[in-house]
RNA sequence: UCCUCGAUAGCUCAACGGUAGAGCAAUCGGCUGUUAACCGAUAGGUUGUAGGUUCGAAUCCUACUCGGGGAGCCA
């Protein structure tokens, strides 16, 4: 006999009330009496447990009323309208095969737990309930990115994860190296010499695909990455991973404007993209999670993305000085405080802050006409602060060999990526999006150890 | 990395210098429609680790480890 989906019997019940069906699930509660008793039935294939019941008259209904959780089983019988509230059907067991026993020392329960706990269980937490809404929003929201950028005609570009160029400058990077540690090569002066390492040179793992996606988003015009990123800071915050998920798109013959469009666009379909697949999970989310998420992103799909200047925001937040720790002032990058104020307060939506001060930015990002910011720009959200940062770039050769060289950076580094400035270059933009940052997002989850699988963040790499 | 708070039964917590407790989970029993089922009973502990103060430490002190929150860095 055919095994049938739970979540083909939820979305369809019409075509399976009162005919025999046989499934397979784990068990997420069991309540048993004398004769008859409830098991609460999921299969993984959507978020809801279908109710089963069972009565003294199955030859093993001893052994099924002493189920423990996550005991996985077959049943068979017939699907059935219930009597009880919480369900419109059931299905009335007529043969359960206990096919997996749990046991007694299970340490997930039918209660809460906190995520601290089940932190420390990473291979057992995707069993509850809000993991597994978690991480099927999260494949959801994977597989919408990709079909909003292949809608769109973008090239899904995969750069490497393993790097050469050791100056992206994007924050403290993690070595590659199959070097005997306990016995390193030393060069002339004591240093290590990385001519005797696998690659030749000092290699390291990437903290950005941004400067490989250009290249080809010079022969494709639109193209994107989306990959793991890694980041070696030791940053102790809810908002940090050292092993990260990042989208990165990139448009050739397009200027910052263009960009943030995009961004808007991107995310508006995302939004709306979970909002219709995973209609159970979003459900458990604004009920135990966050009841504020249905208005918050409702309010961003129906609103327009806010737009101001640097220059703009620091006025605006000079007017209000008091209100914070750190007083601003122009040239300095905005603090979290300052940050949450605009979107939170200020705007109370998404809010793009653009053209911030050259000094406080990266070399690539394209020099205004003030010869003074920078064409650069970052999404602010509420509630989780930076979501997007990005620029555009720089694509004026000289523009570009001046800002290095103001740097301090080694040009021939770089000698591939400027190439693609000398062979019809062209003014071009594009931005990073933090995948788990946009889940935070969208699901209401705080921290971003529980929207990743298999978290790493300083001293922590079980798993 | 800095600031701050915390670590007691499997989980969530109480006990605040004088014999370590409760609810839930587990185990056993009861219950004919349950919904975090309910009712009764049983069992469960070197109080994060290492030192110190004290007649006596879960409780006070020091260091360390790990975790939460905040900051920096950023996505």
């Amino acid at each position: 006999m055919e095994k049938t989906l739970i979540k083909k019997i939820i979305r369809n019940p019409q075509e399976y009330i009162n005919k025999r069906l046989k499934l397979n699930g784990w068990v997420k509660t069991v309540r048993s009496s004398k004769a008859f008793g409830f098991i609460e039935l999921n299969d993984g294939s959507i978020f809801t447990n279908l109710q089963v019941v069972f009565e003294e008259g199955l030859s093993n209904f001893s052994e099924i009323s002493k189920l423990l959780i996550s005991s996985s089983l077959e049943v068979e019988g017939i699907l059935v309208e219930s009597p009880g509230a919480k369900q419109p059907f059931e299905l009335k067991a007529e043969k359960i095969e206990i096919l997996g026993t749990s046991s007694q020392d299970y340490p997930l329960q039918k209660k809460r737990h906190s995520f601290e706990f089940l932190r420390s269980m990473a291979h057992l937490r995707p069993r509850t309930n809000t993991f597994s809404a978690v991480f099927r929003v999260r494949s959801i929201v994977s597989y919408a990115i990709h079909k909003f950028f292949q809608e769109r005609g973008f090239v899904y570009v995969h750069t490497p994860l393993i790097t050469g160029s050791d100056a992206e400058g994007a924050g403290e990077m993690f070595r590659v190296s199959t070097l005997d540690l306990a016995n390193l090569p030393k060069g002339e002066k004591g240093s290590i010499d990385f001519s005797q390492d696998f690659f030749g040179k000092e290699t390291n793992l990437t903290v950005s695909g941004q400067l490989n996606v250009e290249t080809y988003c010079m022969a494709f015009n639109r193209v994107y990455t989306f990959g793991p990123t890694f980041r070696a800071e030791n940053s102790n915050t809810p908002r940090h991973a050292a092993e990260f998920w990042m989208v990165e798109p990139e448009i050739a013959f397009a200027d910052l404007q263009d960009n943030m469009a995009l961004a808007e666009d991107m995310l508006k379909y995302v939004i709306n993209y979970v909002l219709e697949n995973a209609p159970e999970e979003m459900e458990f989310f604004n009920k135990f999670i966050d009841k504020t998420l249905f208005n918050r992103l409702k309010n961003i799909v129906d609103s327009d993305f806010a737009q101001i200047t640097y220059t703009e925001a620091i006025d605006l937040l000079k007017k209000v000085n008091d209100k914070f720790s750190y007083p601003v002032e122009w040239g300095c990058d905005l603090q979290t405080e300052h940050e949450r104020y605009l979107t939170e307060k200020v705007f109370q939506k998404p809010v793009f802050v653009i053209n911030y001060p050259k000094d406080i930015k990266a070399f690539y990002m394209r020099l205004n006409e003030d010869d003074n910011t920078v064409a650069a720009m970052d999404l602010l959200v509420p509630g989780v602060g930076e979501i997007i940062g990005g620029s555009q770039r720089e694509e004026r050769l000289d523009v570009l060999e001046k800002r290095m060289e103001d740097l301090g950076l080694n040009k021939e580094d770089y000698w591939w990526y400027l190439e693609i400035r000398k062979y019809g270059g062209t003014k071009h933009t594009g931005y990073g999006l933090g995948l788990e940052r946009l889940i935070m997002y969208l699901t209401g989850m705080t921290n971003i150890r529980d929207v990743i699988s298999f978290p790493r963040t300083p001293k922590n790499a079980e798993f």
